[in-house]
DNA sequence: GCGCTGATTGTCT
DNA sequence: GACAATCAGCGCA
């Protein structure tokens, strides 16, 4: 266990263009602060969506509802959005009035990983955080965290160890959103076992 | 108010 | 590979 927490990155880190933070994201770690513990991992897969030209987007066409009001906010804020069962977290990016934001598909656990066990309940490592959906339950991530910035605890990113390569590639679970499908906005670190799919 | 949709996961065939 | 789970947001009446 940690005793200290890393401190997160500055405001400024988040300032750039989406499709650079998506990757520069990648090795960084995503920490939660809760109640019963700290648990954190390093991101290890991330996804770019890019409002106004993306049809996979929620907030496509500029589309600006009380759900996308988040992502026409500063970067660095946070977007929670359930689906289904689960709950899908966000980085906004870009500047203020353009709704684009990176979805963080996988982290690999770092600290706190017997409390990340517990939530759950599965024996098998790499299953606790290989997924979107997965990786919030692990570290308690919920739509009480929508809003707030990843440069503050409870939630939030710390630099940590930059990869040896990544990749990039066509995007994953989008359906048929037309020509979007198969922009490659998707970023992973090479050979990771926690990337999902 | 009412019905439809979905940036996923787990389970069953 | 196919399908249900489950609920908030959105569009429309």
């Amino acid at each position: 266990m940690i005793n200290d927490l890393p401190a997160p990155l500055p405001e400024e880190f988040f300032q750039l263009p989406t499709l650079e933070l998506a990757q520069e994201l990648l090795g960084c770690l995503l920490i939660k602060t809760t109640p019963e513990g700290t648990a954190s991992g390093y991101i290890v897969e991330t996804e770019a969506y890019k409002g106004p030209l993306d049809r996979a987007a929620h907030s496509f066409g500029n589309r600006r509802t009380k759900r996308t009001e988040i992502m026409f906010g500063k970067a660095g804020l946070i977007y929670t959005y359930k689906m289904h069962t689960h709950t899908l977290v966000n980085v906004v990016s870009s500047v203020e009035d353009v709704p684009e934001a990176i979805l963080i598909r996988a982290v690999e656990p770092f600290s706190g990983i017997p409390l990340m066990h517990e939530r759950r309940g599965l024996p098998d490592l790499v299953k606790l955080t290989s997924g979107p959906g997965k990786l919030t339950k692990a570290l308690g991530i919920t739509m009480n965290d929508y809003g707030g910035s990843f440069t503050e605890p409870p939630l939030y990113i710390a630099p940590g160890n930059k990869p040896e390569s990544i990749q990039c590639g066509p995007r994953i679970g989008i359906g048929n959103s037309g020509e979007a499908v198969a922009y490659p906005w998707r970023y992973w670190v090479t050979g990771n076992p926690f990337v999902s799919r």
